[in-house]
DNA sequence: AAAATAAGTGAGTGATAACTCATTTTAATG
DNA sequence: CATTAAAATGAGTTATCACTCACTTATTTT
């Protein structure tokens, strides 16, 4: 059984679904947009039916409620983050060694990065639905979490033990990759000024990298 | 003129406010509260009441709006907010040398870190109305921005002078340093669980020092 | 204690927004 | 072209919510 490569969920083509109209298309696209934009509440579904140029009646013909609406949207990244944030790590990447530090943040980045920007406005989305709501929060953590954990775990485990990766404990490692993956978030969600988008990724693993390099400041003192 | 510490900002007590009936008082604490939770658009005035244990009319007899009264909520922190993110460095820091990296670095967090941590809430409330209100958020932007970038600027010119700093254009250390504050503040946030929040600030300022110490890795390898 | 001022109340109001449905328009099929 | 099915429409319904106001209760002043 293939697992599909990561590049394959890339720039969701909201047409190639099944049988999908004009119309509705253009309903997707606006609903991301303004949801996007505006944020979920602030969007009322006449504006939606408006930017979509549509009546208002035709946004519920395929979608129930607004909040199925924004589910539609958010189904193929949703159905797909879970792999993309955790796994990738569990088959062929496992087994091979990682012969260096910066070969294995890489590996991490490289994939993650360019989902990050090809899905901006989804993720922002997804963030306004998650910050708000704790139990969806906890559920998808709860989903993602471990996995991440226990997979990431195993190559950072064989980094160590080659003396490859910084003495931290495990949970501290990730955290900070994931520390940095937020702030790369923030960035492009709030597109702050001032920032070659393009240099993110190489300065990222270069970033990464200095962290997790074994070193004499990596006593954490306390204060 | 006597600029006043940082420390003086935290932990608002809302009660120290002028005349502030112990009612009006719950109506703040109960809004802040339900806004961090729910999000401002997701509580009704009516809520708040409730929360509050106060009838509707009363949350507004003070605020005319519920945009006031969130206003109302920040007013403290969004008028320090500027020295604070910004300043701080520009009369007795800036004129004294830093003797090493590490010296700079907790310079910069140290109090923005306990700023943060001591406002968490507020800050999810400021960042809710940012992320969906472009025009505010250039608005504070434009405020911010060019200060850091000249204050820090100096800082920044001396260490790398002195060969303390890695050599990156400053707006890149820039960078780095405020996506480790928007990965802290996530975390915040977000109440990501799994983290010891105590070793917080340990922990980025020994992150931010290995990052900004020049060394072997300091090349941005373009992909 | 009486008068005056301020604080608090909650039923009521207008507007808005999510959602429905009878009808019309468009597309598909024989 | 006629028939049928699907898609689209937009006026209408219902509920919620921000906000008001005439009135009551508490507090201060004289």
């Amino acid at each position: 059984m293939e697992r599909p490569r990561i590049r394959d969920y890339f720039q969701w083509d909201l047409s190639q679904n099944e049988t999908i109209t004009p119309k509705q298309r253009a309903i997707l696209q606006a609903s991301l947009d303004l949801f996007a934009e505006k944020g979920f509440d602030q969007t009322s579904t006449s504006d939606i039916a408006q930017r979509a140029g549509v009546a208002e009646g035709t946004v519920y013909r395929r979608y129930k409620t607004k909040a199925a609406l924004r589910d539609a949207i958010l189904a193929p990244i949703t159905a797909h983050i879970v792999p993309i944030l955790a796994s990738d790590f569990s088959e062929d990447k496992l087994r091979q060694r990682y012969p260096s530090l910066q070969a294995f943040v890489t590996a991490i980045f490289t994939d993650r990065v360019a989902f990050a920007k090809a899905n901006v406005k989804e993720l922002k989305v997804i963030f306004e639905m998650v910050a708000f709501d704790t139990e969806r929060r906890e559920q998808i953590l709860s989903q993602i979490a471990p996995k991440m954990v226990k997979q990431m775990g195993s190559v950072i485990n064989q980094l160590k033990a080659d003396h490859l990766i910084v003495d931290w404990p495990n949970d501290l490692i990730l955290q900070s990759l994931l520390s940095q993956l937020f702030g790369y978030l923030a960035q492009l969600m709030l597109e702050l000024p001032g920032t070659e988008i393009e240099r993110e990724q190489a300065y990222l693993i270069t970033v990464m990298t200095k962290i997790l390099t074994p070193g004499e400041h990596d006593q954490i003192t306390g204060q």
